[in-house]
DNA sequence: AATAATGTGGTAATATAACTACCAAATATG
DNA sequence: CATATTTGGTAGTTATATTACCACATTATT
C-alpha cells in the first residue's frame, strides 16, 4: 500500500501529492483520523482527500483507511532492510529474522503446489532416493537424508562431486536423485543432472527458476530469489530449501497413511535411552 | 483481537453475544460493513453494537473496524493448524510455511540479543571455533562450519560423539565450542560440555531454554520450544537454529568491519568458473 | 496575445453514518 | 408483588463523508 502511494506520488498534482506525503510522514496515526484532520493537516480540502482515496481503489475515506490499516500491519511485519555496518545486535538479529521470515512468505505465495505434488509422488515409488548438494547445499542435502531416512527407504546424500558423479552414472529407473543447489549454476551439478537423466532415474531440481540446472531436471521445485542477504554467504536460500523438504517429508508422511506413525514413534523411542528424561515442573 | 473476542463472549449479555457471533462468523466482511448493517444482520439496535464496541477497548465502532482488520491480517499469517491425515498437497504445504514463519517470528521476538552479542564477541576472540551437533542438528553443525570458515578462522564440525569428546577434552583456554542440540536432553552432549567446561574453553549453548544441556552450558542462546509439527521429525526447530547462526555470522562480519568485505569477495569469486555466467535477459 | 478548453482545487449542500440521551421492557431481588 | 437493575431500543443530535457545482489557473490553439 505504501508502496503504491509512493509509486504513483509523481503523478499525482500537487494537492494529492500534499495528501500523499502527509500519509507517508506517519501513515499509522492517519489511520485514526477524520477526513478533515486529514485535510486539514494536509493543507488541503476534505473532497481533495477522497479524490485521492479513490484514486487508490478505495470506496472511499474509510474503506482507504481499513486498507492501510491492514498493510501497515503486514507491512511492519516484513520490511526487510539490510544490514548495515553500526548495527546493533538487537538491529541485525531482527533485520535477519525479519528478511529470513519475509523470504520463507515469498516463497509460501510462490511455491508450485502442483510440483510439489509430483515430487511427493515420485518419493513414494522411489526404491531409491539420492539427495545431492555442494557448499551450503551439502548440508542441506545431509539434513534431508535424515529426514528421510525414518521413512525405511534406502536414502543416500553426497557432498562431493566425484561420489555424485558415481552416483548419478550407477542409477536407474525407479531411483530418484534430488539436487540442490541455489544458484542452479553449478556445472558440474548441471552435467550430473543430464548424466543422471540418461540412466532412467528421476531427477529433481531444488533450485533457481530458469537456472541452467533447472532447465536439465524433468522436475524442478523452484526456490524464489533472494535479495538481501544473501550477498556474501548462503543464508536465506538455504531455510528456503529445507522448509521446501519439510513439505515433501510431510507430505510423503500422510502419503503412508495412519500406520506409519507407528514407524515414526519407534524411531522416537529408540533415542530415549540416550536421554535425559523430561523434568517435572 | 477474535481471540479476545471468543474469550469474553461468555460474559456478554445476549443481545452483544448476537453481535460477538456475527463478527466471528465473518470476521472479513465485518470490516466494510457500517454500524447499521452490522446491527441489522445481528438483529439488534445500533447502539448495541456501539456499546459492544467500546467494551471492547475501542473508542468507537469504526476504530474498531480498523482494530479487527489489523488483527485480520496478523492473523492470517500466524495461525498455524496442524498437519491433518487428509491433507491436499496445497494444504500441508502451506501449514508447513505457516508455522515455520509463526516460530521465526515466536523466535525473534524471544532472542535474547544480550546473549548474542556476548557470542559474538567470544567468537570474535576465538583461537579456533569446533560445532557440535548429533542428528538432526549434526547438518546443522555442518552448515555453521561452511559459513564460519569463511571468517578465515580454524572451524570444525562433528557429528559423532567419540571425535565430540576427544576435541572437547583436548580443547584449552581461547577455543569456542558450540553445542547444537534442539531438545537438550541428550546425554553425550552434556557430559562433553562438562568436559570442555573444565578445559578452559567457552563452551556456546544452543538449545532449549532450561534444559540439561543449557544449565552446564555458560552461554546459553535459548531456542524457543517448538509446538506442533516436531513430533516425528526435527523440522522447524532446526530452522531457528540455522537463523541464530546466521545472526551470528552477521555479527561477526560487522566486527571484522569494512575491509572484511573484500576478503568475502575473494571466497564468493573463487567459486566463479565453478559456474555459468548470469545470462542476460 | 486572446480565448477556449482542460485540469485542478475548493465551497457549500446533502446524505450518511455514528453517537448520545432518554425511555421502555424484561428480569432480578427483596 | 413491588421495586431495582439490567438490558435493549427509539429518536434526535452531532460528526463525518460524499456529491454537485463553481472558480481559478494553466495550457493549448488560433
Amino acid at each position: 500500500m505504501l508502496k503504491k502511494i509512493r509509486e504513483k506520488r509523481d503523478q499525482l498534482n500537487k494537492s494529492e501529492r500534499k495528501v500523499a506525503d502527509t500519509i507517508l510522514l506517519n501513515p499509522s496515526v492517519v489511520t485514526q483520523l477524520s477526513i478533515a484532520a486529514l485535510a486539514k493537516s494536509a493543507g488541503v480540502s476534505e473532497p481533495t482527500v477522497n479524490r485521492f482515496c479513490r484514486s487508490f481503489l478505495s470506496k472511499g475515506f474509510p474503506d482507504f483507511k481499513i486498507q492501510l490499516a491492514k498493510s501497515l500491519v503486514s507491512g511492519s511485519l516484513f520490511v526487510t532492510r539490510s544490514v548495515e555496518q553500526n548495527d546493533s545486535a538487537e538491529q541485525y538479529t531482527d533485520k535477519i529474522f525479519t528478511s529470513t521470515i519475509a523470504t520463507l512468505d515469498a516463497a509460501r505465495k510462490q511455491v508450485d503446489v502442483q510440483a510439489i505434488a509430483t515430487v511427493v509422488d515420485h518419493l513414494v515409488q522411489a526404491k531409491q532416493i539420492a539427495f545431492f548438494g555442494l557448499g551450503a547445499s551439502g548440508s542441506v542435502a545431509r539434513d534431508a537424508q535424515h529426514k528421510f531416512f525414518r521413512f525405511n527407504l534406502p536414502v543416500v546424500a553426497y557432498d562431493d562431486v566425484l561420489m555424485q558423479r558415481m552416483v548419478a552414472a550407477a542409477s536407474h529407473t525407479g531411483d530418484v536423485i534430488v539436487i540442490i543447489s541455489y544458484t542452479g549454476r553449478t556445472k558440474d551439478l548441471v552435467e550430473i543432472a543430464q548424466l543422471a537423466n540418461s540412466t532412467g532415474a528421476t531427477v529433481i531440481g531444488i533450485t533457481l527458476e530458469n537456472s541452467p540446472l533447472a532447465k536439465v531436471c524433468p522436475v524442478v521445485l523452484s526456490v524464489p530469489h533472494v535479495e538481501n542477504t544473501d550477498i556474501y554467504m548462503p543464508m536465506i536460500s538455504r531455510l528456503t530449501q529445507l522448509t521446501l523438504l519439510d513439505v515433501l517429508a510431510t507430505g510423503l508422511t500422510l502419503k503412508r497413511g495412519e500406520g506409519f506413525h507407528q514407524h515414526l514413534d519407534k524411531i522416537k523411542q529408540s533415542l530415549q535411552s540416550t536421554r535425559y528424561a523430561i523434568e517435572e515442573k
